[in-house]
DNA sequence: ATTTTAATTAGCAAATTGACGAACTCAACT
DNA sequence: AGTTGAGTTCGTCAATTTGCTAATTAAAAT
């Protein structure tokens, strides 16, 4: 649940050019001072800066692991705000249960443990080893917008641009109906704009965009960022 | 694009009750000795060991990042195989570019610099921040079925269990769209298994089975593994 | 104009990492 | 019986990290 996000955190702030600004930023998003972030660990602020500012240039996982969970820690004591605003409730949610094992099991022998009857499949492709497993309810996954959880990179506090939009109606409801929101909704290139899709974009106090760029052009504009 | 999968290999083994066994996992996915891998990074292999083994308790996330890219890289110079296995094929994927910001951006800067047109959304709105962006192909994130992304956590080497199944044709049926195959379909309870389940599973050799357990028994017993 | 609060910089002691090599176990071949 | 390959354990030591205190700058608030 909040494992997944210390995880993203985690892995973003190992593999990227300057951790200690990755690190900055989740502090931020968490709205901590150095201050608060570091009583939060019991050490000083003066570490917190230490790291941010890439004083030290291979913090270990200890550290990192330390930073993370805190932060989501004391997110969690304040009602979970940030940590849930970056995932879907699970109410809606098509996958039941997903599991990683940390060494592979034979085919043949989870289908024994679970008491499992093959109807299909034999052979050596039964001796292969799998390394973890998801459990969907097939319904809500074919009737449902999952797509829309692929969206969120780690954070509802986005824009997210479609192209090949024809009268902007269908996003606009896609996103309605999905209960994390971005903060901005761009359409590239739109053929026309509804009136519901400007409506609903009001109705959820989203910023509602369109440009005549194409994605390549905006890909290349926004690489300026950082 | 595998700098996706870097850092989730990296939170994985961060944010992990045994960061050696996570690390080792992955080699073992990379089908890589430790010898082999030690090559890579131009240490012997018993540097390997310690880490895998947890002789040091905390490594620096300069380790972690050393061994996630260099077992990528290898990847990458044999084909690619273990990497694009892990994703599907961009082709059919109605995401266009994904990214993040390392410091915010206020909503209205980024409208400017891609020369957009406010249709709706005003005030001080405009000026909140936000960390990343999402280019995506609308038609294709209606039509497609990109929930099955993420039923892969990290590989297609796993089983996938569907409840609430009628027939067993559905499931079946969407994963042949997909690009990225499970070894292993599970049902749970199926009302009744069609034909053309069984011949898809053959079809795409896959080991199609059904189980009279529910749900959270299957966790339950799952739950052993490791 | 003065005081807080937040963030940065730097020197230092103790603890830990990162890497090596050598010795050792344990299967799997020949 | 002997050899090879893969993996493990451990003593060693230079290089780094970790965390502290104290001093300094920057920006907000009174």
């Amino acid at each position: 649940m909040q494992k997944q996000l210390t995880r993203r955190m985690a892995g973003e702030i190992v593999i990227s050019e300057k951790p200690g600004d990755t690190l900055k930023k989740w502090r931020n998003i968490f709205k901590l001072s150095q201050k608060n972030l570091a009583s939060l660990l019991n050490v000083k602020p003066s570490v917190v800066c230490d790291f941010e500012k890439g004083r030290r240039a291979s913090p270990g996982i200890g550290t990192v692991r330390k930073f993370v969970e805190a932060m989501v820690e004391y997110d969690k004591a304040q009602g979970g705000k940030i940590v849930s605003s970056m995932f879907a409730k699970d109410n809606n949610n098509a996958v039941y249960d997903i599991r990683e094992f940390n060494t592979g099991t034979a085919i043949d022998n989870l289908i024994k443990e679970i008491d499992g009857e093959i109807l299909s499949g034999n052979g050596d492709i039964l001796e292969r080893p799998i390394y973890g497993y998801t459990i969907v309810d097939s319904l809500k996954a074919i009737t449902t917008f999952n797509v829309f959880g692929d969206l969120y990179g780690w954070s509802n506090e986005r824009a997210i641009f479609f192209s090949g939009v024809h009268f902007g109606r269908s996003p606009m409801i896609a996103i309605r109906a999905h209960p994390v929101k971005p903060r901005v909704v761009i359409y590239i290139k739109p053929k026309a704009i509804d009136k519901l899709a400007t409506k609903l974009a009001e109705m959820e106090r989203i910023v509602l965009v369109k440009t005549e760029l194409d994605e390549d052009e905006i890909v290349r504009i926004l690489k300026k960022f950082n």
